[in-house]
DNA sequence: CTGAAAGCGCTTACAG
DNA sequence: CTGAAAGCGCTTACAG
């Protein structure tokens, strides 16, 4: 391994002259910086970053934790997030906890064990104990959650809102898990939707998803079993309303016949099932959990400001009768 | 911060002590390591990773070089390869390049910058300068493409096979982008099958699709304005069949009456659409490669081996006319 | 069973 | 404009 040792002897400067060049620091003659970045080049040097990072106590790296990535809107999320950090210099690092007590252990030493400035996580992806370490190890943290930058109530309104002007006599909603801010909001939303057009509210109407295409499966199912069709159900995630797609399939009921569905997220696979749905710009959400960080880091680096618009609905073939919906069948 | 020597001041004894019982090394009677242990506690001592791996070389995360995220099928890879890597004390760090030469260079600075034990690469993901670096720089590498582990030819043939089983006279393939391995091994696949039930191969059956969806859904595009439809097509992936889906909901063409799809890789998403695909086991190929890793990592730790069944066919409703498919419409 | 010391590869005042 | 030296927080022979 060729190390700044290396490059200075060969250069014929000292280690700092080297550091000075690699780096743009002090003032060397152009000249000499010239001639210590051949050397570094012509030796194949790549500076140790971990090395840099303990001297210097910056490491250039931000851990993002999500609870897992199966979820496209966290691929999103973690792809802006990526695109935000890298402007300013910094590589994005990602954990996914799945929930696992193990995993949390591994992800406290590795942001505590001086390897990250700083911290984005997840609102759904820690437990309060978690949490807790986290804080108190990492310096620099900030949470990622929607309810926090947008007015989820108001997305939740609008998409109940929207299941009801089709006339469908019973809106249900299937939860996002874990009881967060966000699935709390989301709930009012929906229930003052109802309340709105004269709907009695019932708590069966209401089923909590999980984290999985099964857990939304198994909700839908249930969802079902105690309304009959046709039901229309407002969903706390696109992912789920996939779920909800499966159990479609195996039960042999349609979508747009006997279930309509509004999502929420608007992943990129929504659009190629005609899946109605909420919509935000997670870019700028991305960025402004990026901006908010880099605040903390860097406190005298001007930031631009970033305006998030609201929720929008999107409206496509899954929630009313009358469509062009792509998949034929179910018409023999 | 909370350093070894303060374990070392608040215990009573050496850092060269601490080191020891934190690592479980050396041999302190059991009280003494009790004791540090405790006192580290307290302290709430959490230590510096990168000042362990800058001394002893061991960093304990490998990189898995990814092109991006977006496709559910890598993420199912980084997913086993994390749970496996985590069984040996690893801890994953993934890069997504999208095919930029600036991230390509971060990369290297990344991989080469001692943070890094070793890299797990998608052929896709790398162009043939970046990884000549990274062979360079980094020492011990794996590359993750199923067509070192599997039989790709085969694999595409029985898809192929499917769909000219189901007396679709035309069938085209929409291929993996870039001019690798595994494209090849599937064109072969696909023109054998052809070949076997005598139907003639002509260029322009075969559309080489991209990374995204849009790529695919331009694709299909192409393909239906050359051949109309009906049409079957088999998709290098089943992200790329959700793009073709794309393009049939935007030209109001119907899956399973005017196009019919076998993908490739089963993704979770492709059961709620009644996708047909070719199946195998990502787990096996995400274990291989980590243990082929592992290997070269620590050569004298004991290794199951593993077994990659062959690739299978999964039948759903996207391939044939008599169907159960799960959305309605298309039936005016 | 325990500790002093060297050193991993850098960066950064500081002195000249 | 340049270099010697200290030190980041660890680990690991080595001596006792």
């Amino acid at each position: 391994m060729v190390t700044i040792k290396d490059v200075a002897a060969a250069s014929g400067y000292s280690k700092a002259m080297v550091s000075y060049a690699l780096n743009n620091k002090g003032n060397l003659k152009e000249e000499t910086k010239q001639k210590i970045l051949q050397a570094a080049k012509e030796l194949g040097y790549v500076p140790n970053s971990a090395a840099a990072a303990l001297r210097s106590k910056r490491k250039n790296v931000v851990g993002l934790i999500l609870r897992d990535i199966s979820n496209p809107t966290f691929v999103q999320y973690a792809n802006y997030i990526e695109k935000t950090l890298a402007e300013y210099g910094y590589r994005l690092s990602i954990f996914t906890t799945y929930g696992q007590k193990r995993v949390n252990d591994a992800i406290i030493s590795f942001c505590g064990g001086g390897r990250l400035d700083g911290l984005i996580y997840s609102v759904v992806a820690l437990d309060e104990k978690t949490l807790t370490s986290i804080n108190q190890y990492s310096t620099n943290s900030v949470v990622l959650s929607v309810s926090e930058v947008s007015n989820v109530e108001y997305g939740a309104y609008i998409a109940t809102e929207h299941l009801l002007g089709q006339n469908h006599s019973i809106v249900a909603h299937i939860g996002s898990p874990g009881n967060h801010p966000n699935s709390n909001f989301m709930i009012n939303g929906y229930k003052r939707a109802l309340k709105v057009h004269g709907k009695a509210f019932s708590p069966d109407l209401i089923v909590q998803g999980g984290y999985d295409l099964e857990d939304a499966e198994k909700a839908a199912e249930k969802l079902i079993r105690k309304w009959g069709v046709p039901l229309a159900i407002f969903t706390a995630s696109d992912y789920a309303a996939f779920g909800v797609l499966n159990y479609l399939r195996r039960a042999k009921l349609k979508l747009g016949k006997d279930v309509f569905l509004v999502g929420w997220d608007d992943i990129p696979f929504a659009e190629s099932v005609g899946l109605t749905t909420i919509a935000i710009d997670h870019e700028a959400i991305a960025r402004k959990s990026v901006y908010e960080l880099l605040n903390e880091l860097e406190p005298n680096i001007e930031l631009p400001s970033i305006n998030i618009p609201d929720y929008e609905l999107i409206v496509r073939e899954s929630c009313h009768e009358e469509s062009g919906n792509l998949l034929k069948n179910g018409c023999h």
